[in-house]
DNA sequence: AGTTGATTCAATCAAATGATGGAATCAAAT
DNA sequence: ATTTGATTCCATCATTTGATTGAATCAACT
């Protein structure tokens, strides 16, 4: 059964995929309450009722845009997964914050929306369960953090957040960070890297 | 001169200093679009026309939350920095995380409000300049990362950023990340800091 | 008690915002 | 060409939201 949100993702032409992706863009910038339905349909050049009439009211296109970068993050993670298996733990790590910080880079609205939802409450707050433990399990597992997937242990948990919200981090917080180190974009994804590498090497070799 | 800030903050009790507490919480839960004047004027139990009588538009309001809580943060900085003069490194490292966290942790809504700031835009924007620079170095200074206070690398004010949106991620999310760990709110604190520290320890000593 | 200035609230506005109904348009099938 | 279903837009609502006005209340001083 095709959800609403894959069939969207099928053709990207289509105006359900082009709303969809305007409102990735858009709500990653000014978060849920800070943008209207009509940024949106206006980014897309579309009347609003257009919007309206494809996704339904804008709580269920935000959370279609949730689960969206949900998908995206998961399909990454596991691409890096296979790329690194095997090799050395250094090197995996180096590999995987490589690629996981260009591929946030390319999608910033991943890391603000994901920030977002992590810190703030909203007002008509639905809930939308996300699969973020697994996620860390996965990931400890693959750093070398834990045996078993199934089972992690709490402080490898809390180091893999604290890894993958520093990535975040300076993702979206490149327009304020950015102009405080006088760097130009591809030097700020290099500080980024090597911080990180930097951090991760003595920490886990 | 007294700005109307430092002029509502002298008595806690009077009803600017009531109205700028509870802006502070909400703004904090919320988010700036996620705030409604009502929401705020409600807690304190008012009427909205209050207030504006004494906080004139939301968006002085706001601009007055962000100056209170970088105030705090400046003080609490400066307390911290003479507390640990003097001290090895490893222990300055220790207690700084330990004073530091503790103090978030009872003023959620700093990490909560820098954080949205940092990473999100609002739709009638005001800039409001902050002095991040200042403290990045200040800090990176007293761990010992730069001779020269007036002198700091770049990569120097990237490990310090680093750390201080790691301490600002733990007590933003915790809501998030604190039942996926099954903690009570002090193992959780706990569990904040032991992480820091080890990240801290391997990274400076 | 009366005067004065500061504070508070009820009532109200205008604009923004989420949402919808219905007419018009378009594209594919017959 | 007509029919049919899907899509799009114009016009419009009802509510929410930021903001103001003017009357009432309060507190301090004479």
């Amino acid at each position: 059964m095709a959800t609403s949100l894959e069939k969207a993702k099928q053709n990207p032409d289509s105006m359900k995929a082009k709303i969809l992706d305007a409102a990735r863009r858009i709500f990653g910038e000014y978060g849920f309450h800070g943008t209207t339905t009509r940024m949106i349909a206006k980014a897309v050049g579309i009347d609003i009722s257009t919007l309206y009439y494809h996704w339904g009211e804008k709580g269920d296109l935000y959370e279609a845009v949730i689960r969206d970068i949900n998908d995206g993050m998961g399909k990454k993670l596991e691409e890096v997964e296979k790329k690194i298996k095997g090799r050395p733990l250094s090197e995996r790590l180096e590999i995987a914050i490589e690629d996981m910080v260009d591929y946030l880079f390319e999608h910033p609205e991943i890391s603000n929306l994901t920030l977002f939802r992590y810190f703030m409450k909203t007002r008509h707050g639905k809930e939308l369960d996300v699969r973020v433990p697994e996620y860390l399990s996965d990931i400890a597992y693959s750093m070398g953090l834990a045996e078993d997937r199934r089972n992690v242990s709490t402080e490898a948990k809390m180091k893999v957040l604290f890894i993958m919200n520093a990535i975040h981090n300076f993702i979206s917080g490149e327009n304020f960070f950015r102009p405080m180190m006088q760097h130009d974009r591809n030097a700020y994804i290099q500080a980024t890297k090597d911080t990180l590498n930097f951090f991760n090497l003595a920490a886990f070799t």
